[in-house]
DNA sequence: TTCCGACAGTGGGGTCGCAAT
DNA sequence: ATTGCGACCCCACTATCGGAA
């Protein structure tokens, strides 16, 4: 029985893959977790390799399980139909875990090692093995189907999920990330005038962006990535021409680093997520443009 | 010689705990 | 009492460097 083994990561894709050798999970929003029961003896690890038994001793008291498993899977708080990132933090920071589940979605270890055997196998024995011990809530199977990602994705979009992974049913397990394992996901795309930035060497390391919410311009959080550094000059040198000495959000907020801007600038920007504060969430910057409206 | 992938570094939103202000 | 910092979690992305092609 090895200890921890570093988990099996995936690329990210903007398309889903075709073919039935693919078999397509929903992607969940949570904290990879790693479970290792050892004859009862239950150890939960994250995904850099840290005992946070303690942290999810529900998961690791949930899984009674005969003889030695290594199971891979994700812990996820659902909320309104979806698993949200930020309730699990909530959770967690409230030192609660009545609302963790645990999407358990491969198996590497059952009495000997599983990794070389193929994904659709993994599963199948995982399934096996959470079903012949009667496991229930807070610990569920991941359903897959196979072929139809296109589909599957599309269906995801709908339902507000954060998207799919797309894995290969013959591919074994490994310790990176590689083509067997594709993140597809739905991705928020916006426009917000740029409210102010921080200075860089190269330009700007951050943008701070707000959002025009009736009369109120809010704030909505920072960009810092997705420019090369050219584009951050570029970007700096734009933004220079409107500084401006006050911020013009409506509830202004203190931030010593900043240079506040007249919102004459918008930036495109990608994103995951809205943070429970109203905040984007895993942002990044694609273009910026003037605003003839003001 | 050129190209690519892994890795480090930087940036984001969070949480916590601790130390300095 | 507030603020800043470093660990952790999640993430996107750029720059670099060494090895593969």
């Amino acid at each position: 029985m090895p200890g921890f083994i570093k988990p099996q990561l995936a690329t990210l894709k903007s398309k889903a893959p075709r073919g039935e050798q693919w078999l397509h999970e929903i992607k969940y929003d949570g904290y990879r977790i790693q479970v290792h029961t050892i004859g009862g003896k239950n150890k939960v690890y994250t995904r850099n390799g840290l005992d946070w038994t303690k942290r999810f001793s529900t998961i690791a008291g949930a899984l009674d399980i005969p003889g030695d498993a290594i199971i891979d899977g994700e812990v996820v708080v659902v909320h309104e139909g979806r698993t949200s990132f930020s309730e699990l933090q909530a959770e967690l920071a409230a030192g609660r875990q009545d609302r963790l589940v645990y999407y358990a979605f491969d198996l590497l270890w059952r009495d000997g090692d599983l990794r070389n055997f193929p994904q659709i196998e993994r599963k199948q024995a995982l399934l096996d093995l959470l079903g012949e011990n009667g496991i229930e809530l807070p610990v569920l199977y991941s359903e897959h189907l196979v072929g139809n990602g296109q589909q599957m994705f599309e269906h995801a979009a709908k339902l507000n999920w954060e998207g799919i992974i797309s894995k290969r049913a013959d591919a074994p397990y490994r310790s990176e990330r590689n083509e067997n394992w594709l993140k597809i996901k739905a991705v928020h795309k916006g426009k917000f005038p740029v409210v102010g930035f921080i200075k860089d060497p190269s330009g700007v390391a951050a943008l701070y962006l707000g959002k025009q919410q009736g009369k109120d311009l809010v704030y909505v959080g920072k960009v810092g990535t997705g420019w090369s550094r050219t584009v951050s000059s570029k970007i700096r040198k734009q933004l220079d021409t409107v500084v401006s000495p006050k911020s013009k959000l409506t509830r202004p907020i203190r931030k010593p680093k900043a240079t506040w801007v007249e919102p004459k600038f918008f930036a495109d920007v990608e994103y995951r997520d809205i943070t429970s504060e109203g905040l984007l969430r895993a942002s990044s910057f694609k273009g910026l443009s003037r605003n003839h409206k003001l």
